[in-house]
DNA sequence: AATATTATACCAACTGGTTGGTATATCAAT
DNA sequence: ATTGATATACCAACCAGTTGGTATAATATT
């Protein structure tokens, strides 16, 4: 799904894949609508799973965790599979207009993701810039954005290295907030 | 194919939409791909028509055409049909896998996107700020990754004020870069 | 302990509807 | 008479979902 898109991923090709009958999946999922959900959910977990794993979550400084996590997601994005892009940005776009309940979940989704990353920026920006003048909720939403948006890039040019480059604007737009500068 | 993206969007559909039948539709198109082809690249010709056409291009300073662009986008993204994305974006991630040569299409659009922007920003950056060390290619890139991953927010969330959202913090972005303080 | 009952896990074969695409006919214009 | 354009009727492949059934294991009953 993460390659050819939702649609585009039949039934008898998933149950190919795992070696189980078209019976065998109706036993389990009442449609593949809810195998989607599942997916989107198995997806999303196991994303915030390594990153609650990851090191830089120990660091105290709430802005050392922000610069954190951008490092380690630009880390992360030296897999190869990176490549294959996020499943919650291609369900958003290939099912968002057909689907309203996985669109909603997406929307949950993006949501708690935005979220998890405002804590820690309002944490900073009270730490290191109470008196700056940025959005953290907009903020936090526009990682999201240059993230997904590299990651179409990412796709197209079958070329991984530019989720990194384009995070490190974003780091650098962050740093420039931060400073004071900006 | 905007809304419900292209393996969503049926021939019957299409040829009931446009008042054809069926046999009439495949005397102009070899198949569903080439009609995806010429609906991408019409579809790109029209926003570049729309730019060019735009007030803002006659500015003589590079720097108030970059930022002008930015500002026409956010201008547009006040249209509601906005909240139904960009059909660039849309094809970059469902058929990419399954359709190669809608994604090379998809590449070369994408690269002289970039390319048109990268031009005003070489001139902007000679003129005002010759020695600021940013590489104006990513940047280009950077203006449309916010750009296609704010309209998957958009899509998602059903709320086009985001795409303005986000092209302004990449607007307040340049500007840190071009006054030298980032 | 042995048997009957029930629920779970699983499966092969099938169905009804849809999809992209074709074959063939008709009409209009040069 | 030939070509371009449009229409009807059709098809094979495919797809999500169903049917009716078997094997196994847990539970209840005697």
């Amino acid at each position: 799904m993460l390659g050819k898109g939702y649609p585009a991923t039949t039934l008898d090709e998933i149950c190919l894949a795992a070696g189980v009958t078209k019976g065998s999946f109706f036993h389990y999922f009442a449609d593949k609508e809810h195998l989607g959900m599942a997916v989107l959910d198995h997806f999303v977990a196991g994303q915030f799973q390594a990153m609650q794993a990851a090191p830089f979550r120990n660091k105290r400084d709430p802005l050392e965790r922000v610069y954190g996590y951008i490092d380690f997601v630009i880390k992360m994005s030296k897999d190869p599979s990176t490549i294959q892009g996020c499943l919650l940005g291609s369900f958003a776009q290939d099912i968002s207009e057909t689907h309203p309940k996985i669109r909603a979940r997406c929307g949950q989704h993006f949501d708690s993701w935005a979220n998890a990353f405002k804590q820690d920026l309002d944490e900073a920006k009270k730490k290191h810039a109470p008196r700056a003048s940025f959005d953290t909720q907009s903020l936090s939403e526009h990682f999201i954005a240059v993230a997904e948006g590299a990651l179409i890039l990412v796709k197209v040019k079958r070329d991984g290295k530019i989720l990194g480059k384009q995070l490190r604007h974003f780091k650098r737009y962050l740093q420039s907030l931060f400073s004071g500068k900006a």
